[in-house]
This record gives C-alpha cells, sequence and structure tokens, in this order.
DNA sequence: CCTACCGATCGGTAGG
DNA sequence: CCTACCGATCGGTAGG
C-alpha cells in the first residue's frame, strides 16, 4: 500500500449497493440506540459518509425508519410464508416457523425486525398505518399456525390471546438473547415447543 | 371565581407531592414518547413549571429516569413479594402473581414498570448496573414460582426459558393491550394460566 | 456524494 | 420554583 494513498480506498459500488449499506446501518443504530437516540451524523460516520450525505439517498430520517421496516416485513414474511406452505404436522410446522422468525430477530445482521417491534412509535400516524397494514398480514400467517395448533389439541386458550402470547415471548427473546451465551438459537426454538405445546410428540 | 385569580390556581403541595407528581408525568411521558424523545420542556409543562425547574428536584434527566425505574421496581416488588407470600397451591399462586405482574404493566398510572421494561438502554452504564441489580430480585422470584410449576407437573422445558417465555408473554402485553378493548386485565390473566399450564384445574 | 451552512431545539445553569 | 440565558447539537438544505 502507498504511502499516499487516499483515505477511504473501499471498492467502488453502485448506487444501489450503497443504499442498502446505509439502510443496514441505520437498522442496526436505530436497533442499539433508539430512532431518537440516533443521529444522522451517527448514521453518515458509521457508513463512511458525510453528514449531510444520507439525505441524498433518503428524504428524511423518517423516511429511512420506514425504509428498514418495509424491508424487515418483506423479508420476515417471504421466509414466513415459505415455511408455512410446507406440508407438515401441525407441531414440527409450528417448530419451523418459530426458527424462522427467531433467526429473524437474533441473528446477526438481522435488525429490521427488531426495528419493526421496538420502534413503532416513532412512525408518523400515517406512516404507522401503512406498516402495521403490512405486519396484519404477518399477524394472520400466525392466526393460521395457532389455529391448526388448538385444532390438533396442542395449544389452549383463547386463539387470540395464544398467538400474541407466542409472538410476545418469541419477541422478548431480543432483550435477553445473548449470541455467547448458554442457549442457541436453535435451542431456543425447540423450548417455544416444549413450553407452549400441550403434548409434546 | 374573581376575575384576577391567578392563572395557576391549583391547591399548595408539600415539596415531597411536588416531585412524585413530577415522577408520574416523567413516568407517562417516558413510556408513550421514550426518553430520548421526550423533552425537558414536554415534562416542565405536562407538570405545569416553566422549563428550567425541574432540575430543582432531580439533577439531570438521567436521574428523572433512574428515579421512575426505581419507584417502579420497590412498588413492583413490594406487591409481587405479598402475593408470593400467601399460601396456596401453585396454580392458583401463578394466576395471583400474573395478575398482579399484569396490573403493573397495564392498569391506569402504572407507567414505571414499563419504563424499566422498555428504556434500560437509555440508562448510562453504571446506572444500568445497578438497576439490573434490583431487578434481579424479581427476577429470581418468578423463578421460584416457574420451579414450583415445574415440580407440580404444570409446566415443561427448560426453567429459565419457561420465566423468560412467560414473562416475556406479560411484559409484551404493553403492546398491544387496550383499557377500551374486548380482553380485561382479569382475563388476560385468566388466559395466561390456560394457555401455559399443562393441566388446567 | 461533499462543502458549507442554517434555524430550531436541546439539556442544563447562575442567580435570585 | 422562576427568569434569562448559553453552548452544543440536531435534522436538513443549497449549490456544486
Amino acid at each position: 500500500m502507498r504511502a499516499t494513498a487516499k483515505k477511504r480506498a473501499a471498492p467502488r459500488r453502485s448506487e444501489g449497493n450503497r443504499r442498502a449499506e446505509l439502510l443496514a446501518v441505520c437498522a442496526r443504530l436505530f436497533r442499539e440506540k433508539g430512532f431518537d437516540g440516533t443521529t444522522i451524523r451517527d448514521i453518515s460516520s458509521a457508513a463512511g459518509m458525510h453528514s449531510g450525505s444520507p439525505f441524498y439517498h433518503f428524504k428524511s430520517k423518517q423516511e429511512m425508519l420506514v425504509a428498514v421496516m418495509e424491508e424487515g416485513l418483506a423479508e420476515g414474511l417471504k421466509r414466513s410464508q415459505a415455511v408455512f406452505a410446507l406440508k407438515l404436522p401441525p407441531a414440527e410446522r409450528f417448530r419451523r416457523l418459530v426458527r424462522i422468525h427467531l433467526g429473524t430477530i437474533l441473528e446477526d445482521g438481522n435488525d429490521f425486525i427488531p426495528v419493526l417491534l421496538y420502534e413503532i412509535r416513532s412512525l408518523t400516524p400515517a406512516n404507522r398505518r401503512r406498516i402495521i397494514a403490512v405486519k396484519d398480514g404477518y399477524d394472520a400467517l400466525w392466526q393460521k399456525m395457532i389455529d391448526e395448533l388448538e385444532e390438533a389439541g396442542l395449544l389452549a386458550g383463547d386463539r387470540r390471546v395464544a398467538r400474541l402470547f407466542v409472538l410476545g415471548a418469541l419477541n422478548w427473546t431480543a432483550q435477553w438473547y445473548r449470541p455467547a451465551g448458554r442457549l442457541s438459537v436453535d435451542r431456543i426454538a425447540e423450548e417455544t415447543a416444549a413450553v407452549f405445546l400441550k403434548s409434546v410428540p
């Protein structure tokens, strides 16, 4: 490397990639510090840009938040639908769906869904309505899963509450899961079936 | 009422009450808008003070957050210990403990524990350690409850995970519960037993 | 995407 | 608890 090399020697990227990079940075920071706790300067410097540059890609900070949530929902819904489409016995399908959901919350770089879960409050009312409308599709898929379990006698209680409890327990893992900890994501998924299902096959 | 009455005709209060009032305002606003999303001016005006006045009661905004969490923990722990001390069969004790916990999260004016649950990130590292040390007492009480249920064959799965799932499901109610909705707090407490316990007596 | 900048707002303080 | 204020920082923009 020459002594006179430029400070930023990163490889050339297409514009689309740069936007995607910026979005990943937003997701990570919004998750770690919250939307209000993250400044444009935090985002710019983490992305290796100057402080005015993110606005070349997004109209406003609010639009960055919306974009993070939309990307998270699109990706999560796609993965969940793929699992739900598999022909499997209810308990097994549940395990697979839980595993996918935990992956989108806990695995490295998956900060998009956690932002959706914990920063909805920071959306403007109009954006909140839009995001919730998409999120309803996610909830509907889970409701079908829960109904199926109840019909198989594997789960009890009010069906809507059961869905909220299962998703609540899973979403809460974002608060306590540590990658270096005792419990792997696979293990947590197995335990979900053990705790919630009435008779584990 | 005289036309020349002063603008602020509120009854005289002791200094202690004024501080308590201010803390309740902080709890409500931190819950609604988040710690970073709440300004000192939001707090002052909601408390009917001028913008510099909250600093007569608290050294900094961070100290307001700590005070909210400490008050929430002290009150919640006191109530939970009282229920846990009752001599009752495991399932019934669980129901009562769940009901108390839901009350401290969902009932009117109980914004202190939700702030603890959702704003831990906003604490400085030193304050976070202090608050978590107190919160550990709360978790230990719940772990005893969960262990008791497992020993009675009413709950299955890894005990620590079971505790985190139950508390996760309950804490998540803060995200979806609406006072005007279909489900009362009592009803949600009953459903908790129905969903989690293996054989409801 | 950078440069140079702006008006608004923020947490906090001195002195009373 | 009020008055008057401050330095720092914030989201965002014009022009290139």
